[in-house]
DNA sequence: CGGCCGGTTGATAACGCTCAAATGCGGTGG
DNA sequence: CCACCGCATTTGAGCGTTATCAACCGGCCG
């Protein structure tokens, strides 16, 4: 399967709300995110991509966007079409059903997410998202004791968990004060996974990760 | 496809966080809902289930169970298992992708829910829940001028809109108060859809209705 | 008729929002 | 190398929406 790589740049949007996409995305390196934008400009962030996710491949059977999808960083993508990844999946249904599967635990994060922004007050829900991050970091061995990279603004950070930037600015804050975790230079670190695990009451089952 | 029909209770637990579902669920009366409980108590809604809903296509290629799925009143649901299901996506592949897609769409509800439940005022929150249910109602031909069934109690609605049922019965009242919409004895009923779809800043595009 | 459960209402508190200003930091040009 | 500029971050003060707690109401079922 032939893909083509791209560097993209720091905001770089993807793919907007409306288009009809023919290529199938992939993360290499880098930090990208889905979001839409309500009509009073408020941005929601509904989902992070690390290295080694395929944001977006909803776009094989649904065709017309629904969100739009930006880089967070200066990023590496590829892109394979459409055509001929149907092609793939045709020839190889366990990787058919491994990227269905694939689409599905997508649908789980998003659940979770919902759960995490309707239900958790500010600390918790901001250490909720801390440790999602870092156990899918860990599960694609993007972590380094404890820490791993990810590189947002205040702004998408509040536009993640449904608060304003001086809330989210303050709820980090008071994290960062009970040596929890650090936010700074595009790094993230947990202090005490399990620790932190615990106080954020995470449960990892919804990643359906697979034992390695 | 042989299908075994079942009645389900008020209240009945169809499945449970944990589970490995030997069937796919499909419903045919009655309004399943899908949720989970945090560790203090509080249960988020993920989803209603209307009539023509296939809540639990995901367990095909998601064994365990990361949310649980109930009824909200006494319903009619139909199983169908794993292993025959598979062989008829086997054999037509159009109905595997229509299915596959249909997951998608689901995802995409998640999302909006996110974002409803982030950045919406209690107000047009509700509104915005009115609408989407109108909307997939009217698709399904399960509409008759403006009303639907929605048989939920206020804990229901509240728990789907991540408010309380104070909250939640204060915001009813409100939309009703003005005339907008009515709920009652299991029926909502939309005044005039396109003014409420305004007001709600609803776009029905996430649902990826088909033209009729 | 009485009990029970869901719905309704009131009063108060708290969490998070808004508005506004100040600070810090990275990039650019002198 | 330093000064300056612009933007993101941080901080402060006051307000508002929603949560909490508690009481009351009303319909349905036994």
């Amino acid at each position: 399967m032939a893909g083509e790589f791209r560097e993209i740049g720091r905001g770089a949007q993807l793919i907007s709300v409306g288009d009809r996409p023919s290529h199938v995305v992939g993360i290499v390196t880098g930090l990208l995110h889905r979001f839409t934008v309500t009509e009073d400009g408020e941005r929601q962030i509904h989902a992070f991509y690390l290295p080694t996710d395929v944001p977006s491949a909803d776009t094989l059977h649904m065709p017309v966007m629904d969100t739009a999808m930006s880089a967070a960083v200066p990023s590496r993508i590829v892109l394979v079409e459409h055509a001929e990844m149907l092609a793939v999946l045709n020839q190889r249904p366990n990787i058919r059903d491994l990227l269905w599967r694939e689409t599905l635990v997508q649908a789980s994060m998003f659940r979770t997410w919902l759960m995490r922004n309707s239900q958790m007050i500010a600390e918790v829900r901001m250490a909720h998202l801390f440790c999602e991050l870092f156990w899918r970091a860990r599960a694609a061995g993007a972590d380094s004791n404890g820490s791993l990279s990810f590189p947002v603004s205040r702004e998408d950070l509040s536009a993640a968990l449904g608060m304003t930037t001086v809330q989210a600015n303050r709820t980090l804050k008071l994290l960062e004060d009970t040596g929890a975790v650090k936010l700074t230079h595009g790094m993230l670190s947990l202090n005490d996974p399990e620790q932190l695990k615990n106080f954020a009451q995470f449960d990892p089952s919804y990643l359906h990760l697979r034992p390695r």
